[in-house]
DNA sequence: TGATTGCCTATTGACTTGGTAGGCTGAAGA
DNA sequence: TCTTCAGCCTACCAAGTCAATAGGCAATCA
């Protein structure tokens, strides 16, 4: 498995984020409230989020996060690569490994190469928006 | 990361079997020392490629392992599904998970599927034999 | 009978995952 | 100014996985 549940968390929050008022903060609690996610757990992929850029937060009262961007500008393979680590389905071919010695003569690094290819391409031709568009309210879940 | 040592491993003995005399039965030890793997570790993977037919074993004197099919007719997607025991990318989509409860409002579980479709299918169009075409020897590593 | 080689079970240490606990900091409002 | 809300930071924990090791049994051949 690849995709854990701090990555499908970071989606979900987004996806929650992008259905509701987007110019006010959302408190984490109003969140976890409604998505049944661990709020203390979520504290910290918030973190990541929000160092990267990708949500805004606000401290003290009438604080929380929104997004910092359209959900239409959001690929889902951004979020996921920055809150799982690395989409990578071999440490081979993960960019902050130290290159493995035996590089020049693996005849399957081509493939593995080839299939992390594939599998970024397609989760960055997927947009928040997309996630959002057939659920509403809390009939939505990922 | 999705693909382990495990089924990195398998690749690598299934290839060099492919290379070698494909009618005699080769001890794990001489495997081993040329691909400086633990036997131990090995021994554990064989057991799973011989139960699924993959492999034919020969126990005691002259005993040890080959291919039961011409390197053509593996598909590296089968090798590795049996020794990492699922190649999904979330385990919303392992077959052998109980469905999850939210299934049918999990708007992200389209993308999981043909994530998973996109992953099988591409490792399933490549064959043992694509993988020692260049390479001979003990100039060849996975 | 002895050497070889596959097979089986148990154990280990390092690491990851998902989650908890507690306290600090910053901002709004009474 | 004081309280309350809400983000942020560090540490910790239990369970599980990964890669490897250890020891012994079973089968086969010379």
């Amino acid at each position: 498995m690849m995709i854990s549940t701090r990555g499908r968390y970071a989606l979900r929050v987004m996806a929650c984020l992008a259905r509701m008022d987007r110019e006010k903060y959302i408190p984490l609690k109003e969140i976890t409230d409604a998505e049944e996610i661990s709020q203390k757990y979520l504290e910290g992929i918030m973190g990541t989020l929000s160092k990267a850029g990708l949500v805004e937060s606000a401290h003290g009262k009438g604080g929380g996060y929104r997004l910092s961007r359209a959900p239409e500008d959001y690929r889902i393979g951004e979020i996921l690569r920055l809150t799982e680590g690395s989409l990578s389905p071999v440490s081979c071919v993960e960019g902050t490994e130290t290159p493995c010695p035996n590089a020049s003569r693996c005849s399957a690094l081509p493939v593995w190469r080839r299939l992390d290819e594939l599998i970024n391409n397609y989760l960055d031709s997927i947009y928040l928006s997309d996630l959002i568009g057939d659920f509403t309210g809390d009939n939505y879940v990922i």
